[in-house]
DNA sequence: TCTTGACTTAGAGTTAACTTTAACTGTTAG
DNA sequence: CTAACAGTTAAAGTTAACTCTAAGTCAAGA
């Protein structure tokens, strides 16, 4: 059971202490714990929620779509269909992307290639 | 030699004629012609060119930085090194950034699959 | 001739996602 | 005890990339 600084934190997850408050003030991170003097504690937990954050913001979703699936993840597995679908469709999102992404890289190689 | 208006330009390439002139403004479209009317009149070339910075910008390259790229296509074969130096570093850029993001589809694929 | 509609410009407004500031508080080392 | 330090908050500021507004121009059809 080890707790992190947000110093610590930041560091772990690679954002600034700032963009994690930010991220808490938005409503993404409801469960971070504050010591008796009111600054945060980071468990593992919040930490593995950031780094799902990143995966779900690295792949173009917004942040208030990742806080509508935070809200979903909040209320249990009553949600859950709910939450999969969306996940599901941010699935074919991010396959989507990859293939554009692939295109996009032939027509970078070809112009590379074009040497004039 | 088809010479489009704003608004046919806009529905080839998918972008709003604000965006259009904008990029125009930005310096991005450097050779778009007008009639006598004061028009634009956007050329196949222009739609090329569009076309190319699309791709760029999808690949996360900065409006700046595909300025710097197009003033340096401005200045023809003198650039040809520095220009080419550029698309080299982009690609390892998309190569990288395909990487994470089937890395990305791994974890949603994950949690999918999760059913928790 | 009049009006409609598609264009023009300069400049203001918007949005997302931070990022910084200012003023303050609690903990710790000397 | 006090100075330095790492945190706190609310709110303001920043940046990129659009997006829109207002006021005007021009050409074509009734």
């Amino acid at each position: 059971m080890s707790l992190y600084t947000i110093a610590q934190a930041s560091e772990e997850v690679e954002l600034t202490p700032y963009t994690l408050r930010y991220y808490e003030k938005e409503g993404l991170l409801p469960n971070v714990i504050k010591d008796s003097a009111g600054r945060r504690k980071y468990r593992d937990d919040d930490l593995q929620r950031i780094g799902f954050i990143k995966c779900l913001k690295g792949t173009g979703m917004s942040l208030k779509q990742i806080k509508e699936y935070g809200d979903l993840y909040e209320q249990g597995k009553a949600k859950f269909k709910e939450r999969n679908a969306m996940l599901e469709e941010h699935r074919e999102k991010i396959l989507q992307e990859i293939k554009t992404q692939k295109k996009y890289l032939k027509m970078v190689e070809a112009k590379i290639q074009m040497k004039i």
